[in-house]
DNA sequence: CAGCGAACCGGACCATGGTCCGGTTCGTGG
DNA sequence: CCACGAACCGGACCATGGTCCGGTTCGCTG
């Protein structure tokens, strides 16, 4: 996961903290109410008692908005992985973390799936690849696999190869429309972490 | 890829047929003109000198219109693999045929990178996961991994996850996003296709 | 407390994918 | 050649994500 370099953050106004709040709020409110895809800026907008312009600003898009609503998880998952304990953390071997971390992942996504298709789908998403939280997680996943002994080049890649799976639309089509179950998911996240790990071993040798 | 069961498909009415052609031209000259990006469905329709309702009427939605214009190659594909010469076709042994097929789809790819993301990330996608050309892609590796010995519900699973490295969104962003080149991803594909046949192999003995 | 610039707010506005339905055209049977 | 129903056409209409900018509020400073 690592760095993510931040920047300052400067803090917000006053008003702009509560809005903040608000909106976060109204769009956990909607949600409730309507589901993850009846979730629409405007809806949130007047829920929270603000214009839309408000909403954006805070938030930049949609995709984001919803991730923020599930970012406190995501944090955690990031810190466990960054300085938790193993194996999900330092300490395992890169094949054990790196089956953790999918688990942990895929624990997320069954949770929270529905919010995460919405986040990665959404219309004008140029990708949902962008995202800081998707980017910590394929420098994590390129770290494990470089440590596996992978090429950097490989490495990056078949990271990017490995975390498609894990993505939300993908894990939520492979759940709702196709009926596949959680463990069996695991089952495969296992095989393609293992295929690539021992990929890397071969190569070496 | 096999059936598809297309339905009888009844000829459509000579005016029809002339529209359909028309906004077909359109579009590719809308595409030469503005790229894929910039092919708006009302672009098109003024182009082909029709209403909006004709365009969205024949092809349903814009993901459509776009495979459309790449139907002829991605028909040729198909036929390929159902009854081509080996190894993409029929008669060499699994693994060869996996290989041989995400070779030949990446080609695909990276010839119509741009027209393929257009495709499957527009607004509204609910997922692309549901076009008959991704839908045989799916049956067909998944009937190849049970060659290779894997449960039928393990396969179609494994699929499809090795299906969304081969997508269009997924293999563009690679290539104009992050940079890397054609010869890395079909190592990349090499070793996720060995790795899920050796997995098979593995769990049968 | 008054003044002031930066930051913020709201909601009108835009672009675009997608829907709808009244009017038109096709082509078939008589 | 005519009549008629099905299929089709067009473009107005809707929903929604996203942008913009004039007016307002905040909070710091003297």
């Amino acid at each position: 996961m690592l760095p993510l370099a931040d920047g300052p953050a400067p803090p917000l106004r006053a008003d702009a903290q509560r809005n903040r709040e608000r909106v976060l709020c109204a769009a956990a409110r909607v949600i409730e109410h309507s589901g993850a895809a009846g979730l629409t800026m405007e809806a949130v907008a007047e829920e929270a008692g603000v214009g839309k312009g408000t909403v954006f600003r805070r938030f930049g898009d949609r995709s984001s908005l919803l991730h923020a609503l599930l970012d406190e998880e995501e944090r955690r998952l990031q810190d466990a992985v960054i300085a938790g304990p193993p194996p999900l953390g330092p300490g395992a071997p890169p094949l054990e973390r790196l089956i953790a971390f999918g688990d942990a992942r895929l624990d997320h996504l069954v949770r929270h799936g529905e919010l995460l298709a919405a986040a990665e789908l959404g219309p004008g998403s140029t990708a949902g690849d962008q995202h800081p939280v998707a980017v910590a997680a394929r420098v994590h996943v390129a770290y494990l696999l470089r440590l596996a002994g992978h090429s950097p080049d490989c490495a990056s890649v078949m990271s990017s190869a490995l975390l498609t799976f894990l993505s939300g639309a993908q894990v939520h089509h492979l759940l709702a429309d196709e009926g596949h179950d959680p463990a069996t998911l695991r089952v495969t996240w296992h095989r393609l972490a293992a295929g690539a790990v021992a990929d890397a071993a071969q190569q070496v040798a």
